[in-house]
DNA sequence: CCTGTGACGTCCC
DNA sequence: TGGGACGCCACAG
């Protein structure tokens, strides 16, 4: 990676990522808004060549709905869920995550 | 170079 | 209230 643009979206896009604080989860809608310059679904292709090596929190990536979208490579969603889990965020009985509460940036950003 | 597709989002019925 | 269709942008073949 030199100055490819189109890397340095992908790099911009595991930034934002990482800078979820554990605990919160953002949506794709959300990461797109805050990187600008590209929809969720860019933000998801990217969460999606995102290699298990680099220390990225992609479980904390959800979509607006509040649930986790289903990949079409692996079934790792579950294992997903688990680790939202393990990061104190809780579950509705739809399998789905308040926004309302866990959103980050969250509350804290709007008076 | 052009076409197809995808971890989504929003509008319309 | 719920389901279906279209659109955006980048990457891979």
């Amino acid at each position: 990676m030199k100055n490819s643009p189109t890397n340095s979206l992908y790099q911009r896009i595991y930034t934002m990522v990482d800078q979820i604080p554990e605990g919160y989860v953002a949506t794709y809608g959300q990461i797109a808004n805050l990187v600008g310059s590209c929809g969720a679904r860019q933000v998801g292709y990217a969460l999606a060549a995102l290699h298990d090596e680099i220390d990225v929190p992609w479980h904390r990536v959800i979509n607006s709905q509040g649930c986790i979208s289903m990949r079409t490579r692996n079934d790792n969603h579950q294992d997903q869920r688990k680790r939202l889990l393990s990061e104190g965020i809780n579950f509705n009985d739809h399998e789905t995550i308040n926004l309302e509460i866990f959103r980050w940036p969250g509350p804290g950003k709007a008076p």
